[in-house]
DNA sequence: CTGAAAGCGCTTACAG
DNA sequence: CTGAAAGCGCTTACAG
């Protein structure tokens, strides 16, 4: 016990076999004597043998090891969720996953794939925290990749991304079900971004309306942050306009918690006043409000599990041009959408 | 190029040198002419040469990694910057973090580990995400192991975790700096789960309390459950009381949350009419309450960086007993403090 | 069904 | 300063 640890040689000696046999019996392959390998495994048992996976990746040269890699991740809570699909698919295929925090740093996010190529991962997923285009280092060319919630300068990598155009209309579509035609629209980010998860999600809202017949109102329109400050001060800035909304989209949870705050101020209650619809699925956000937030879901979990399941499956330079997948963002319905209200007394109009 | 990827050998033959002299190349070793050292490292240039890792690794017996183990996780925000902390401490001595979630099954968890010992591993955190007693899979006793934010029946391993008490104390205390008297207290959880992470925050106030003078009242105290609901409802039945509290201490930012709602309901505001400290520093909620909200921190960063920094630093089989080691919990000031209100117009008492 | 041998790609004494 | 050789712990044909 106090001596190394046994290796495959110590379990054949004392066993009384060859050190093949052992392995066999290790690798659970036919052409073995039960009785051979009663004892074998008996033996392995008492000396307590635990294979070293260094030696076996070395002759076998299979790591079955996927690197993950976070890119920005800053303050958001959905890398874990990311990891967490990933890695349930992993452990299926009997693959482990080498997480680095690749977050800033240029340099340090070379040497991560440096690192990640040494140790002979099969593939490397590098992961964004929001729907943008990113710049990854070069070295990925050598190795299976895929981008998750992102895309790269001339789309060389396969990568999965939320169905942003559709989540945007699955929300506005969810608003105008219970009647509403003047629907606030805050967006994530400011659109001369480009980002998909700004511009997207307004092409959905616009798309939605058209659907419905509904003109689209620039007057309606605002170009959020994304933070919550942004959602407080657009709400009430909306609702002082001629004829405001009687319902809000907001590009993220956040910017609807803020608007929570600005209905408050105003004695609006939702969604007997105003009705809202947040998008990111923030639990400890959509859950805490009250009422409750209908937002629509972000895939994280099935963004994870698809992008190891491309590496495990995909032949590698194979896929030209390189897939990008989307998923859908289904809605959560929660209680902050309601019907028109009926324009009682007071009203101004 | 096409061909398969060259090893030491390939740049020994190419270079007209033994793979020794590639070797002492390669690991900057000091007894090589300046010339040859020039030449190795051109052909290994040319030849896009990297080392493999496996090889090295089966060869020193040194694996330069780490297991990273975590508990319950679920929907906590709390995963990634524990992650980031130990990693950066990790990427500085020249390791990488191998992360398991081993979220929910007791198996997973036993064969992750057992994975874990079998890749040689030189150490595992275990990491839960909050402050509780643990059972751990017992593999982990044949290697290296340390604790994150929580602890083992019988304390056999070494921990770290945050000092929820002086956390409690500080936040009461800065309550009562502002002249608060009357402070309503929402335990983070039933006291009856043992929990320090309810337990302790609770012991803090009350040594805050004693320390300033204030008798402790339990007409002030609730057992709250940690979400918003739960700091709604209690707020408002701590509000109803006779001779109500002037500021609360919730120990958790999403009652906080939930009591703000509450505050709005009763035409109450944060912090002229009631002042509030939370606990946890979810920036995504203590940042997008209006007014953000004054908190205690939890030291996650920190704490991952000590559990890899004891890895990297104890000698193994050293530390009887194990070391628990506390982390504070500073307070982070935003602006839900204030002073105790004047009894105005329209008071009851 | 089983054993002996080769070899994966490195590092490390050991000679020279 | 440098080369040849051994060996880390496995798996995989190859004989028998």
């Amino acid at each position: 016990m106090a001596a190394r640890k046994p290796s495959i040689q110590d379990i054949a000696r004392a066993a009384g076999v060859g050190v093949g046999t052992v392995s066999r019996v290790l690798n659970e392959r036919p052409n073995v004597a039960e009785e051979t390998r009663a004892k074998v495994e008996r033996v392995m048992q008492r000396l307590g043998y635990r294979p070293t996976f260094a030696a076996r990746h070395m002759r076998t040269g299979r790591s079955q090891l996927f690197g993950f890699l976070t890119d920005q991740v800053t303050t958001t809570p959905f890398a874990h969720e990311l990891i967490k699909g990933a890695q349930a698919r992993a452990r299926q295929a009997d693959r482990m996953l080498m997480v680095i925090d690749a977050d800033g740093d240029d340099r340090v996010r070379e040497q991560a794939v440096a690192n990640l190529i040494e140790r002979g991962v099969e593939g490397i997923i590098y992961a964004a925290m929001f729907h943008h285009e990113v710049h990854v280092p070069a070295a990925l060319h050598e190795v299976p990749t895929v981008l998750v919630d992102c895309y790269a300068v001339g789309r060389t990598f396969a990568s999965v991304v939320p169905d942003e155009v559709r989540g945007g209309r699955e929300a506005t579509e969810r608003l105008l079900a219970d009647g509403h035609r003047r629907i606030g629209m805050v967006t994530n980010d400011v659109l001369a971004t480009g980002y998909p998860a700004a511009v997207g999600r307004l092409e959905g809202y616009k798309e939605a309306l058209a659907a419905a017949g509904v003109p689209f109102d620039e007057a309606l329109l605002r170009e959020g942050t994304g933070n919550a400050d942004s959602g407080y001060g657009w709400a009430h800035d909306l609702l002082d306009a001629d004829d405001p909304p009687t319902a809000f989209f907001f590009g993220t949870d956040r910017m609807a918690m803020g608007a929570y705050f600005a209905f408050a101020e105003r004695g609006l209650t939702v969604p007997d006043d105003v009705s809202v619809v947040g998008f990111d699925d923030q639990h400890y956000i959509a859950d805490a409000l009250r009422p409750a937030l209908t937002t629509i879901a972000l895939p994280h979990a099935a963004m994870g599990r698809w992008a190891v399941d491309h590496l495990l499956t995909a032949p590698w330079g194979d896929d030209r041009p390189p897939l990008q997948r989307r998923l859908p963002c289904p809605i959560v319905e929660r209680g902050s959408v309601g019907p028109v209200p009926t324009r009682a007394e007071g009203e101004e109009a």
